[in-house]
Formats: structure tokens, sequence, C-alpha cells
DNA sequence: CTGCTAGTACGAGAGAAGTCGTACCACTGC
DNA sequence: GCAGTGGTACGACTTCTCTCGTACTAGCAG
């Protein structure tokens, strides 16, 4: 049950036009020590697990996540994720859609994810 | 070739009395959180790749490694690693032995390991 | 046009982390 | 005793990060 050769979904694409990404790293330019760094804060590890666990749809806005913090954080934190290669991030309309890049991370540093869906949020 | 039961080699005891470690968390304390931000600095990330690959003793002093910081930066980082459970050190006389905790990081974190390993640091 | 919504950018403040010098300590060899 | 070694602790400084408020924008509904 864990490992097929993609044990993530990936949320098949929206019906219409697909917007392209915004700005993030190609797959091989993603670096490990920036992924490390994007994951050392809790709220963005919950953000990947939940993508990883929980995506139903092609993808997901920020607010979709329930974090109880302010928009501005969210931006940052988001833009944290996408400038680490972590996630891809889709301009719809208003709101931006966020994807975990599966595929990218799961060649460049195999087990990862799984890390990453395995984890368990501290009990605050 | 990945994945026996330990592929990381575990250097045997030296010869004589085995100090207690320094403290540590324990297996369970382990935090991915935590480790995550202890490898976030290629520094520190340097410092446990090269003794996945290139451990031959039972471990190594904190000179061993041919980092061209002061001694105060040193202690610094090899003290972030110990607290956030990647290594283990021990106080054989004078000198501070370093060593991965390959055991308890493949229960807690498998294939974790693997990615440091495989880590190729920036060229600079 | 008037909201409302889902975001952005900017900037300020607080706290954490990295950098390092200095002083110090314990042990070894002479 | 004295010098050298392999470290530590402390403190200062700087830089980064997280936090958030505020102001703003683009797009949609009416």
């Amino acid at each position: 049950m864990t490992t097929a050769t993609t044990p993530f979904r990936v949320p098949p694409p929206p019906p219409g036009d697909v917007p392209e990404p915004l700005p993030e790293p190609a797959r091989d330019e993603i670096r490990l020590e920036a992924v490390m760094a994007a994951l050392s804060d809790p709220l963005r590890l919950g953000v990947v697990r939940k993508l990883l666990l929980e995506a139903e749809e092609y993808d997901h806005t920020c607010t979709w996540f329930g974090l109880d913090r302010p928009k501005s954080s969210l931006t940052h934190h988001f833009r944290a994720l996408r400038e680490a290669g972590l996630i891809r991030q889709r301009q719809y309309g208003l709101s931006r859609r966020n994807q975990v890049r599966v595929d990218d991370l799961e060649a460049r540093f195999p087990g990862l994810l799984r890390l990453i869906a395995d984890w368990q949020p501290p009990r605050a």
C-alpha cells in the first residue's frame, strides 16, 4: 500500500485551461538543504502532509487548509514552499491553487514524501 | 544495493571503556522538523554525509572533518546535530567523538540517511 | 458601480540562528 | 612546571525568519 510507482495522489487537471505555474525551481535546481529548511517549520510540514494525504480536487486554495493565521503569513509560507520546490502554484482567476510536486520530488529525493506523510504533528 | 538492513557503516566500538553519550533525545523523541532544521545548514549536512560515507574508525573528532571554521563555530554545529538527534557524541579523554545514530534514524525516518548520503554539496 | 473574495506587497518588530573572538579547562608530553 | 591539543562556555554582532498589520489589486456577483 505504500510503494507503488507513486503512492501519492496526483489529482487530475480540472476542466478548462491550466494556467502556467508560478516561478519555481526546475527539478534539477531543487536543493536538499532548501527543502529541509522549508520543512523545518511545522506549519509548512503540515501543509505538505495534508496535501499528500487529503488532496481531493486538482489542487487547493490556501484557505482550504484551515490555517488560523493572517493571509500575509500564509502567503509567506506558501511562497517558501514553492521557492524551495515543494509545491507548485497556479493562478486560477482569483485563487491560487497548490499541489505537491510529487514526480519531481520522488525523482530527486526518493522516500522524502513518505517521511512527510508519516509525520505526526506535535500535540500542542 | 541500497536497502539492506543497514546500508550505512556503524563502526565497532574502540577497545576499552566506552563513555556514556552526551545528552541527546531518545529515539522516540527525535522530531522530524528538528531534524530538518539541523540539516538545512550545508555545513551540517556535509558533516553527516561525510560520516555516513567515510567513517573509518569508531567515530571521529570534530577536527577530522577538516572544516575551516573556528572551534567555537564547530561546537555550535555539532551540538545542533546532537540535540536534533542526528549524531551521538562521546567524550574520550580530551576529544569528543561523533557518530551518526544510524539505527535510530533508520527506524524513525527510513530513507532519510540515503538522501543525506546522496546529497551533492553546492559547488561554491 | 459596489461590494466581496482570495490573494499580493511592503514594512516593522521580535526572536532565533549563524559568525566569531576571547577566556578557560583538562589532559598529554617534555 | 610549561606548552600544545581538543575541546567548552560566554558574549557580541549580524543576519535571517517568523509574525502580523496595513494597504492594495484582480476578478466576480449583483
